[in-house]
Order: C-alpha cells, then sequence, then structure tokens
DNA sequence: GTTGAGCGTT
C-alpha cells in the first residue's frame, strides 16, 4: 500500500522508549507522519518493537544505512513488510513490492467508504466530515460510539460518491485533523460478502457484523474475532471469503478416531487438539472414509488483515453436504469436501453459513446416524450440542443433555468412545463429555456433522 | 523481549 511505503519497522527498541522519543529521534532524517510503539494489549508492556513513518518514502534509504541507537539500545531498523510479504520471505525488497490496490482484484467488492481510525475523542462528526469534503462530496459520516457507555471508539466512518474521492483521500494514510492525525483505511465490506448467494441467516443471535452476510458469520461464540481473517478487502483476493467458521470456543476437542472423522473440536478445529486437516485449507474429507480431516479454522491464518488485508487463511470449513449428517439415517452421509483447497468442488462456497443456526447433527456413521442436535446455534458458547443419541439432529433441542440413550449410541458404533456431548453449562449429559472437553479428548466420533441446509443448497 | 490494531449505524 501507499500508504507502507515510508514505513519502518524498529525492532529491539528499549522498554523506556515511546512514540515520542521515536518520532524525535527519527524526525532527523525527515518528516515522521506517525509512530507506534507495540504493547502487549493486557500488560501493555512494551513489546520491543515499533513503526516509524516518514512522509517521505524516500528518506527510508538514508535510515536504513545508519545504525541506531536510542535509549541506549542499538536498534534495528527495516522496511515494515506487509503480511503478504511476511510470508513469503525471498522478496527483492524493493518499495512497492506489494501493492494491493487496484491489483488483481479489479476492485469488485469495493466500498467507497473509509474506515477512520485513531480518532480523537472530542472529534465530532461535523468537525469529521468538515475535513473530509475536502476530498470529495461526503455522503456519510459516522462516529462510533459505545452503545452502553456512548464513549467515543476511536473510530468512524466516511463515505463518498465516488472512488476517485476514496483514492484522493487513502492517498495518505494519516491526516492531520486539527493537530490530531487519523488514520484511514478503506472500510472493509461489511455485508456484501461474495461467496456464497447471499443467503441469509437472519443473524439473531449473533451478535457482530458477521451476521449478515451469512458466510461470513460463524462464530459461535461471542468473539467475532474471526471474522477478521477473512475479509477480503477487494483486492487481491482469490476466493471470497469462505465460511470462515470460527468456532472459536476452545475447549471442546473431538479427537479423532479410528475409523471415523474425528471433530476438530470447536475451538478450533484445527489448531487445537486433533489435527485435521491442514491449516489452512482442507474441508472434510469424505465421511465415508476414515478419517476424514475436517477443515480446518481460520486460526491458521494471518493474524490481522488490517493493513494488508490478504486474504489468506479461508477458514475453509466448506462442509460439504452437510445436510444428510444430522441425523439423517444411515449415517453416512456424504459429506463431500468441500472446501476450498480440498476438493472437487473446490471453491464452493462453503462457508459456515447455515451451520451455526440450525443444528448440526452428528451423524453417526454406523447405521443410524445419531444425530445430536444442535441448538440454537451457538455452537460455541453453550449448549450447542446437545447430547444424544438418537437425536437426529434436530434444531429444535437446543440443550439436550444427556445422551438418552446413550448405551445405544455405544452399542451401535463400537467405535465411539464416548457419546453424548453434553451441554456446556454441565448439565447433565450422560457421558462425561466434560473431561474431554478439558483434555482435548482423545474421543473419537465417528459422526459427521451436519450443517446447515444452506450449504446443501448451494453445492447445487 | 524484533512485524500492530481499530471496522457500523440508520
Amino acid at each position: 500500500m501507499d500508504s507502507d511505503q515510508g514505513k519502518l519497522f524498529i525492532g529491539g527498541i528499549s522498554w523506556e522508549t515511546s512514540e515520542d522519543k521515536l518520532k524525535d529521534y527519527f524526525s532527523n532524517y525527515g518528516e515522521v507522519m506517525h509512530t507506534v510503539v507495540m504493547r502487549d494489549k493486557i500488560t501493555s508492556r512494551p513489546r520491543g518493537f515499533g513503526f516509524v513513518v516518514f512522509s517521505d518514502p524516500s528518506v527510508l534509504d538514508r535510515v536504513l544505512q545508519d545504525k541506531h541507537t536510542i535509549d541506549g539500545k542499538t536498534v534495528e531498523a527495516k522496511r515494515a513488510l506487509s503480511r503478504e510479504e511476511q510470508q513469503t520471505p525471498a522478496r527483492a525488497s524493493n518499495s512497492n513490492a506489494t501493492r494491493n490496490s487496484g491489483g488483481g482484484g479489479g476492485g469488485n467488492m469495493r466500498t467507497k467508504k473509509i474506515f477512520v481510525g485513531g480518532l480523537p475523542p472530542t472529534l465530532t462528526e461535523e468537525g469529521f466530515k468538515e475535513y473530509f469534503e475536502a476530498y470529495g462530496h461526503v455522503t456519510d459520516v459516522v462516529v462510533m460510539y459505545d452503545q452502553n457507555t456512548r464513549r467515543p471508539r476511536g473510530f468512524g466512518f466516511i463515505s463518498f460518491d465516488t472512488e476517485e474521492a476514496v483514492d484522493r483521500v487513502l492517498h495518505k494514510t494519516f491526516h492531520d485533523l486539527n493537530g490530531k492525525q487519523v488514520e484511514v483505511k478503506r472500510a472493509l465490506p461489511k455485508d456484501a460478502n461474495p461467496g456464497a448467494g447471499g443467503h441469509s441467516m437472519g443473524g439473531s443471535g449473533y451478535q457482530g457484523y458477521g451476521s449478515s452476510g451469512g458466510v461470513n458469520s460463524n462464530s459461535y461464540d461471542s468473539r467475532m474475532d474471526s471474522s477478521r481473517y477473512m475479509q477480503s478487502q477487494g483486492s487481491g483476493g482469490g476466493f471470497p471469503p469462505y465460511g470462515s467458521s470460527g468456532y472459536s470456543n476452545p475447549g471442546y476437542g473431538y479427537g479423532s478416531s479410528n475409523n471415523g472423522m474425528g471433530y476438530g473440536g470447536y475451538g478450533s478445529y484445527s489448531s487445537s487438539n486433533t489435527g485435521y486437516g491442514a491449516p489452512a485449507a482442507v474441508a472434510y474429507g469424505n465421511p465415508n472414509a476414515a478419517n476424514a480431516g475436517y477443515g480446518s479454522g481460520p486460526q491458521g491464518g494471518p493474524r490481522s488483515s488490517w493493513s494488508t488485508q490478504a486474504p489468506s487463511g479461508y477458514g475453509a470449513m466448506g462442509y460439504g453436504n452437510a445436510a444428510p449428517w444430522g441425523g439423517a439415517p444411515g449415517g453416512n452421509a456424504g459429506a463431500g469436501s468441500g472446501g476450498p483447497g480440498s476438493a472437487p468442488t473446490g471453491h464452493s462456497p462453503g462457508g459456515a453459513a447455515g451451520y451455526g443456526n440450525q443444528g448440526y447433527g452428528y451423524g453417526g456413521l454406523g447405521n443410524q446416524g445419531y444425530g445430536y442436535g444442535g441448538g440454537d446455534g451457538s455452537y460455541g458458547s453453550q449448549s450447542g450440542y446437545g447430547a444424544g443419541g438418537g437425536r437426529s439432529g434436530s434444531a429444535s433441542n437446543s440443550n439436550v443433555g444427556g445422551a438418552p440413550s446413550g448405551g445405544e449410541l455405544q452399542g451401535n458404533s463400537g467405535g465411539y468412545m464416548g457419546n453424548g456431548y453434553g451441554d456446556a453449562n454441565g448439565n447433565n449429559t450422560g457421558y462425561g463429555n466434560a473431561a474431554w472437553r478439558s483434555d482435548g479428548g482423545q474421543v473419537g466420533y465417528t459422526g459427521g456433522y451436519a450443517g446447515g441446509q444452506a450449504r446443501q443448497a448451494q453445492q447445487q
């Protein structure tokens, strides 16, 4: 991005070094637009590195040639890498190696809206608007406030009626609004998710932005972070953000089974325990086969997409046809492979749509296809899975606690080691699911997930 | 102690 052109990464800085100090120091080379010292979010202790942005990128050359000592520490200045560059070590490292804008994407999903970060709390919408009107006709101004506390959240949005105006604003990342600096970025499309054919999820229970697009939504617990990973910002993106899966609730781990598929575990489909599919792509394998791999979650993806927005980690999980699972008797639902990355169906917008809300069923592979009815869609959070023998993925049972017929399950399936998912509240459940939750569970299920219906439709 | 972080309302 243009904005990253004058940006330097400064590593190895002292914990004593502040933003101001960096600015003072580097101002010897040219106008410093911005500096930041990264801190641990929780402890707020400096992490030992920061960034400096020069208004004139050409000064970097000089800066890079010198050695720098700040607060007694010899620091290392390097060009700031974009995410994309970080992932690709081999690089000529010349100025605009990776540029996001205009490039391959052809600008499909662009918004004429700009995200403005770093707003001073005192800034009003009027002041905000006044400033940006210099760039074009402003059609909308939003300054975000915390819903409860009413406090400014430090960011807002500004919309223009033309791309040109947007481009003019984005030409530089930092804008000076009466002495305060704000940073602008193209706003992430909040809805407009590419990919699936707009299946609406009705997002009732969801929080966060995921809900509207259908595809992007899946955070079954309260954190929406995962969806960030999926944002494709329009360019460079090969694929639309598939389902993502943000099963973010850690904890449940369904281990892999001997002969069936294992579940990745809510929380991290791939990341924690089980090892399902590879981190970024993969989807379900063929459920009929042993060990079908489940897609992995986005956790493996990029940490952030804010600056580069590289859409990499498709979360993937494209569940194949999920439907059969839920309880379809017959168990072996043929879930296709669905995910990007994995197979034939390639890019079918697998996404999770449908998933969450609908009550997953886990079908037993065996003959019976026991479904565990997921309930209200709150995958991650709690109850979701009911337990249950014999239930066929019915969406209605949101909390099926116990495994009514656990024995039966076991009996039939042989391979099951546990059954009956308990609800997260610890309510009954005949089986000791709690145990496996805590340990990552080695339990092997043989079932499959049933997904929501949405998927089915999408598959065709 | 060496590559961040923030994304919505009517």
